[in-house]
DNA sequence: GTTCATGCAAAAAGTTTGCATGATT
DNA sequence: AATCATGCAAACTTTTTGCATGAAC
């Protein structure tokens, strides 16, 4: 069992308030600047924790990973831009499934899958064609 | 136009040996292996300059980022013994299809995906549940 | 001959870890 | 009282950058 510290309720409270993904690093200065006293590295663990324990959602951008607050727990991936690194939540049964079933067919078992799909987002089209 | 380096083909046909992602590191040690005198640095400049012509699909993953050579050609996935390392090839157009249609649904235009299976294989499953 | 890429080493940037202290159970 | 999380600083990993040299145009 976990134990119940105000860092572990404030890394959770600070992810709540946050749109969108956000870094360890930007979400320590936030809770710094919000007259916190929370060590960067205890931010390093809760999200850790957080995420293994389902709480938050994490994706690796740029060398560094960005958290958020796991609105629902269902199993999602992600449309990234190539570009300026925009991500949009996508979710398809027909994927999940397909996997699974492709895992079962080949004699696999306890299925995990990497789904992500790259792009250049609308904005970035356009920029890059007026050029 | 970019120059035409021994080195920059030496990442080229290094990555185009490789079966799935790789990450720099790997890379610039097969080469080195192999006999080259290439340095880490022009290893990930290649990459970069290789990612920005559209010529390799780079992602990142446990905070390094991983790359493959993209084919023009019809590309496949893999279905991966996380114990093991066996792969398997699948292929699945709807798959494809799937990908493509949710980048367009979203204004994306250049899709690419990302797309692997990972599992305990039949022999992995077996040898676990007996021990 | 000029320009640009390379290699090395040093620096950045992000994340993890060791350890003594203090909080939680 | 015993355990586990915290904060700090140092260690680590991956990637980038400055600069002199050498290669490509």
């Amino acid at each position: 069992m976990k134990r119940q510290t105000w860092q572990r309720e404030a890394v959770r409270t600070a992810l709540g308030a946050s749109e969108g993904f956000v870094s360890a690093q930007h979400l320590h200065s936030s809770l710094r600047e919000g007259g916190s006293s929370i060590g960067l590295a205890t931010v390093y663990r809760q999200l850790s924790s957080l995420e293994e324990a389902g709480e938050v959602d994490a994706l690796q951008q740029d060398g560094e990973s960005l958290y958020r607050a796991c609105s629902t727990d269902k199993h999602h991936h992600h449309l990234i831009c190539r570009r300026c690194g925009t991500a949009v939540e996508i979710s398809a049964d027909a994927v999940e499934q397909w996997a699974a079933g492709v895992a079962a067919e080949h004699g696999f078992t306890q299925p995990n899958h990497v789904v992500d799909v790259f792009g250049l987002c609308a904005a970035c089209t356009a920029e890059l064609t007026e050029a």
